[in-house]
DNA sequence: GCTTTGGTTCAAAAAATAATGAAACATTGG
DNA sequence: CCAATGTTTCATTATTTTTTGAACCAAAGC
């Protein structure tokens, strides 16, 4: 590893660790994006010194988020691994990864709790607050698949 | 701990664990947001059955990001709580926290980073992706004081 | 000044998360 | 088929993060 690879390394795990990405993922993202050429998983295992098991998971979660591609040589078996073209779009699909499935998941659970306020009489205040939460989590998931469509869309 | 303050809690745990905030602060939180009136040290320990010390790291956490207000009774010793009026602002703040300074102290070393990539004449692609990720960096700086004012600001 | 109340600190314990590596699983070439 | 290569899985181990609670501090009342 040379100093700048290792920089930049430090870069992205800090980044990595505000959404709560591990570590080792950000370090090989990092590789990847220095590197002039795709990277085979040997490799990346050789250069940062680390187990297969995390490479294989690190690999798995940065395909899963579309966030590297890989490129078969014809003649080898072996995937040889390049960030996708666009950090921005990467970084779109990791975010709506994290928040879709909450967004979807409290929807009926704040139009319980709405309700359920609602009826008990409670101060017009706090109808107030959760009634603004709920149609942000509404907008939010419906503003979602413009600002980030999905995968196949 | 009612049906639906338990909900909301969960709602807001979910949330703030996106964000890397613990759990503990979360519940605190929907506590506040959920009660009519503002409530005290106390009040918040019993009610979640959570230690002392909890409460005050979370307290400390939720003022330090300006999520919560105390409302000093005349008469009383104990400060009581209640969320801050602007929870968008709230998140803002929290995330301004999080990214701002990662954000400064990369600046310089990206800078190095694309120089010494420079000049060991690498790949044009590598350089070309180096300096978009400069130009982020940078913009992302600039463009912080005006989405996210600053306290004092 | 001493005591009580209200709250903070911080070292230690508990819980959550990430990394390791050996065993298992595919796929290819012979 | 069989062996070799390339990769994944997952129970165990290591690391990091969060919570706890007892000792400590500060302000107010007596």
């Amino acid at each position: 590893m040379q100093p700048h690879e290792i920089e930049l390394a430090d870069f992205f795990v800090r980044m990595a660790g505000i959404l709560g990405v591990p570590r080792s993922v950000a370090e090989i993202y990092a590789l990847l994006y220095v590197s002039p050429t795709p990277l085979d998983f040997d490799h990346i295992q050789g250069r940062l010194g680390m187990s297969k098991g995390s490479v294989s998971q690190g690999l798995k979660f940065l395909r899963g988020h579309e966030m590297i591609l890989s490129v078969k040589e014809p003649g080898s078996r072996r995937e040889r691994w390049q960030p996708t073209p666009s950090l921005a779009a990467s970084l779109v699909a990791l975010l709506r990864s994290q928040f879709l499935p909450a967004l979807e998941q409290s929807q009926p659970s704040l139009q319980r709790i709405l309700s359920a306020v609602q009826q008990s009489g409670a101060q017009p205040e706090v109808i107030e607050r959760l009634s603004r939460l709920n149609r942000w989590n509404s907008r939010a998931l419906e503003l979602a698949p413009l600002l980030l469509p999905p995968p196949g869309a």
